[in-house]
Order: C-alpha cells, then sequence, then structure tokens
DNA sequence: TTTTTTGTTAACATTTTTGTAACATTTGAC
DNA sequence: GTCAAATGTTACAAAAATGTTAACAAAAAA
C-alpha cells in the first residue's frame, strides 16, 4: 500500500486531505510543523508528500531541499501565493508538481494519482535484489559480486555500479549523459570519458578472449548498451 | 526557441494566450479545429502542445492519442470538466499535464515553463516509445535497432536519427530545411546535400533490390517523405 | 603515518563517421 | 528531343568519437 505523509499546519485541512486520500486506498500519515515533517519522513519514508510551504518550523522548502537531497520520493506542494510558485519553479527546488490554494480537494487528489501511477526514474526491467544471469556471467546484487564461468572476477565498486546498472537494462542504448546520471549519480561534475576508460577496462575483465563474449556495445556518436545476446 | 501549438477553438482565449506567450518568449502557432491542428503539429513538430479537449473536428482526446503514438512532445490539456479530468487521468492518455477551465492565464504560464524546462529525455530513464513497424521494416527506439525482413540492419547514428524521423512522421513531406532543423538539429550549419546523400546511403541499406520497395520518397524541388506504403 | 587501491584526467593512437566536392543521372518544362 | 535544374552517387579528406595507456590525485586500508 502506498504511503503519503502530508506535512500542513492547518488543522482542518490535513484532516479533510486525510480522509480523502485514504478513502481512495492510500496510507496517511500527518505532521504539523517542519521538524517533525522530517522526522516522521526518516521515519516512514512514504511514498508521496503533500508540503505545505508556509510551516512552523522549518519551512516547506527547507524540507523539500533536504529530502531530494537523498530521496527520491514524490513531492506535491500545496502553496497559497503565486510568488511562491514562482519561487518553486524558479528555484528547480524538485517538487514534482504543486497545487494552489484554496484547492479543491479532487484536484489534490487528482494529482497524487498522476504522480503515484508515474514510475520512478530508476526503472529497471529485473527487480533489484536477484541474481542476473545472462549465460556465463551472473551477477549478485546483495553480495555485489559478479561471476564468470563460476568463477568470482573482481570488480571495483564503479565498475560493479556500471554493470549493474548495464545488466539491469540489456539491451537498451543509453546516451553518456544517462550513464553519469545513473551511475555517477548526482556527484556527476565528472568528466565523459571517465565512461569510456571504465568500460574499457570493465571489458577486460569481462570479456576474455573466448569467442562472442562481447557484450557491451559501443554504439558511436551516442554512447553505449549491455547485449545480452 | 521554443515551438508551442495552441489548439484552441474560441478565438478569444487562444489570442489571449498566444499574447501572453509570445511577451515570455515561445514562438506561437494557432489551430481552432482538430484537423488543421494534426496539419500544423506535422508541419511545424512544435516543442509543446496546449490542447483544448472539446474541439469541432477530432476532439483532444483522439488528437492527444495520435500525438503521442510517435511523438513525445509535450502536451499541457486546458479541460472545463471533472469528468475529463478523471478520462486523462484515468485513461493513460499520456499528457502531461492538465489545466481546468477557467484558468488563469499565469497558471498556464507556469505550467509551461515548467514541462519545457523539464529535458524530455529524462523524463524516463528507458525510453517509453514502441517499435515502428511498416511491413517488413521495423524500427526500435529504445534499442536504437532497425529490421529489414526480420534481419538486423546496420546503421551509423545519424542514419538512424533520420530513418526515425521519418518513420514517426509517415506520408508527411518535409523540406530539406525541416529535416536539418530536425535530424541535425541546433548544429546545423550545414551543407543541404548532405541530406540527399545520406538518403542515397539509407536506400542503399534499406531498398535492397525487391520489387517495390521504394519508402523514401523524393519530391522534386521540395524534399523527401517517408511512404509508409 | 605509509601503503595500496581506486577514481579522475590527460594524452595519444586508432577507428568511424560525416561533410564537401565532383561528376553522373534523372526529371520536367519547353 | 533538348536543356537546365534538381537529385543521385561516389570518393576522399577532415572531423569526431572511441580505445587504451599512463600519470596523478584522492580515498581507503594497513
Amino acid at each position: 500500500m502506498q504511503q503519503i505523509l502530508i506535512v500542513e499546519d492547518e488543522l482542518h485541512i490535513s484532516a479533510l486531505l486525510k480522509t480523502h486520500l485514504e478513502r481512495e486506498g492510500y496510507q496517511c500519515s500527518q505532521a504539523f510543523d517542519g521538524i517533525t515533517a522530517l522526522e516522521i519522513f526518516y521515519q516512514q519514508l512514504p511514498d508521496l508528500v503533500l508540503l505545505d510551504l508556509m510551516l512552523p518550523g522549518k519551512d516547506g522548502f527547507e524540507i523539500c531541499r533536504t529530502i531530494r537531497e537523498r530521496h527520491d520520493t514524490y513531492i506535491l506542494m500545496l502553496t497559497a501565493r503565486q510568488e511562491e510558485i514562482d519561487r518553486i519553479v524558479g528555484l528547480e527546488l524538485g517538487a514534482d508538481d504543486y497545487v494552489t490554494k484554496p484547492f479543491s480537494v479532487r484536484e489534490v487528489l487528482t494529482r497524487v494519482k498522476v504522480l503515484l501511477r508515474r514510475p520512478r526514474t530508476q526503472t529497471s526491467l529485473v527487480p533489484h535484489e536477484e541474481s542476473i544471469i545472462f549465460d556465463e556471467l551472473e551477477l549478485k546484487p546483495a553480495q555485489m559480486k559478479v561471476f564468470l564461468r563460476g568463477k568470482l572476477v573482481n570488480l571495483t565498486a564503479l565498475e560493479f555500479d556500471l554493470l549493474h546498472f548495464f545488466m539491469k537494462n540489456p539491451g537498451i542504448v543509453f546516451r553518456r549523459e544517462q550513464i553519469l546520471e545513473q551511475v555517477w549519480q548526482e556527484h556527476s561534475e565528472v568528466y565523459d570519458r571517465n565512461i569510456d576508460r571504465l568500460i574499457s577496462q570493465l571489458r577486460r575483465k569481462l570479456e576474455t578472449n573466448v569467442e562472442n563474449s562481447k557484450r557491451i556495445i559501443t554504439i558511436r556518436g551516442v554512447g553505449y548498451k549491455f547485449e545480452k545476446k
């Protein structure tokens, strides 16, 4: 069941939202000030946060920023004034959507539904936990180990992440940009060509000179893909 | 500069939106019924479509579906009634956002800005587009692969982009100018005749001397089109 | 601390793609 | 049919993209 955290200091609004959201089958928790909001957030790690901008304690901007530093929970802003909207939009705070007060409950419900239906960006075709196996190549996410013909391959953390990323999305072509974003993540003030170098390294470890062992394919002018063959 | 197509049959609303959007630096074109909307769409390939649901000719749903079949242009729905919103949300029509009538111009502007700032490619990690198939010719966007009678055709990135562009817009005639803009994009300080050369190359790879295999048609004095046959 | 490992950047080698030009062919107007 | 303009085709050089190695920096381990 999907969890929603309602951060709103006006009691009756909060209660109203809670009632309607629960009627739609979402599980809700409430926070009435900024400090508690973050506490509850970390406790529950909800799927979506309904976030009022004007709050006692920390304001919505700060909470939004804090959450977005590490989590990809959806954030739906509730806001009263146009200037606030401008700030949301202007600052690229990272909120996923906003609703202006006074809002209709229906409006909020609809936007919640739209957001929660949207798959998170980190789409993967294969569930995270299980081994990913392509013929003689096996990757065990939990143990961070990779086996080639049953033999353990020694990979660094980055090499592993890159391979993991590819194996989660076999056959799909990724541009360098996307690879940086997904594997290096936010810290990605990193030089493009690192990818090439890392891939070169990975290939050396994986593609022992056995026939037909090319797995990581170069797509010239675009990027790379992992071929399941 | 970013192009917006306004599809709205009420003249004064359309005009109002146009004025304000242009003041914000967007380039706007207008359509007042569903049929023209699609015509203009293919001609201009705008970055965003403001789409009224109630329209003479084809209604907004149909247009939305048609566009979304092959294009990832942003679509912002303008809608009057709650039931319509439910349908938008429920049917997963693929619209990116909606605004309820009566709307404030400011609201529309804000949502347009938010959408257009979002880089399209990063919306989803894995391109959601599906294969485009015309008889014996199949193109898989995510995998950047093209099959001719089941056999993989080896294309360079540029060749692929060009073919992809054509196959997204079958039957539509494009002037060289437009092709440069869409396929070569901004860097297009490029000689016209490159298109001819590239097309010649493409044809050689696609139109094996089997009868009736002409797909890319020359329109003398204008440009080219892709024929779905 | 020192040592070792890992990640980043730079530099150079190699390959592939692309842009241009030159020439050939086709088309349609006359 | 002739001719001019538009398009098709080919070859080749320039440019861009990638592979690879090495050197250095940063982080982790000892």
